[in-house]
DNA sequence: CCCGTTGAGGAACGATCGTTCTTGACTGAT
DNA sequence: ATCAGTCAAGAACGATCGTTCCTCAACGGG
């Protein structure tokens, strides 16, 4: 019964990865939510309750699509150059963002934040047979690489060094 | 002539150095700037023009100083371990906010951030007699392990597999 | 001694923030 | 046809934002 909805709740949730992933939260009102996402104001808060709960919404859809499409991606990766660039070509702006600026705000946050980045940790060792210490590393230089914008292939001169070592 | 300031100005920018360093630029507010800093309102915007005009000034402080102490360090560091802890274990908190979360929307700080990782490549790269494109990928590491909050000498695997490298 | 200048101290501004309220449109079931 | 329930639409809320204005205190030069 009622009136039915008028917008699709995950289209409107990957809307909202892609504003919170391009700039801060905090650069992001609720009147550009509202504006991008085809829900109206009344519904944003109806369903999910506020500013911060749509923002966790968007942080955990971009955690269950992007990064896990990045670690199934990742189990295929037979050598370190691979997996660098499979980490470094993809669109991880919110878990960049949310791992800099909202975590140290908000433990909920960098509680997610924490277990993607041990998951792809995790995909990188298990892929590589390397120890999960050494694969924590690759996924911190391929973070400094996404945050330097990739200046120029940066990792390849590190893979190139990397790769006759496992 | 005239009434000589009560607050002083380099004091300010560098506690303007931490807050900012701490959290989010619009997690801080002028009320916050005037409560830490000494410095009153008026006095704020006459000498910094406006809340931007102050971060600019904490950011160039933040490289002048820190980043530059960082630097003359890493000259004496004379294997990959060294240089990779100096950075790792520096305080750079400013410069990390500042690539993530300012430098998208502002491009007067996006050149300062472009030119302090640019010299922190080149600190490197002369003291480990190194390539640059070499230098700026350990550079990209000890950001990803600060941006981490470094998890347990996360560093260490890796540079035990770089030192027989180079 | 008094005047011009500069900073301190707050009050106050308009704008925007996140959130809520009110009203009316649309639905399935009675 | 009517009623209860859900959503759309937008006005409106208090709070807080960055910024400006106004008044008084403290100095140096004539």
């Amino acid at each position: 019964m009622g009136r039915p909805r008028a917008f699709d709740e995950d289209e409107a949730v990957r809307a909202a990865v892609g504003l919170f992933g391009g700039r801060a939260y905090d650069g992001v009102s609720v009147d550009d939510l509202v504006a991008h996402l085809g829900v109206h104001r009344n519904s944003l808060y109806k369903t999910f309750g506020s500013k911060r709960g749509l923002y966790l919404a968007a942080l955990r859809r971009h955690l269950a699509d992007d990064v896990r499409r990045l670690c199934d991606a990742l189990a295929a990766a037979s050598d370190t150059a691979t997996a660098l660039r499979l980490v470094t070509s993809a669109d991880l702006g919110l878990l960049l963002l949310a791992a800099v600026e909202r975590a140290p705000a908000d433990e909920e946050v960098a509680a997610e934040v924490e277990a993607a980045l041990l998951a792809i940790d995790q995909a990188i060792a298990d892929a590589l047979a390397i120890p999960a210490e050494l694969a924590a590393a690759l996924t911190a230089t391929a973070l400094g690489i996404l945050l330097r914008g990739n200046p120029g292939g940066v990792g390849t001169a590190l893979t190139q060094r990397l790769d006759p070592l496992h």
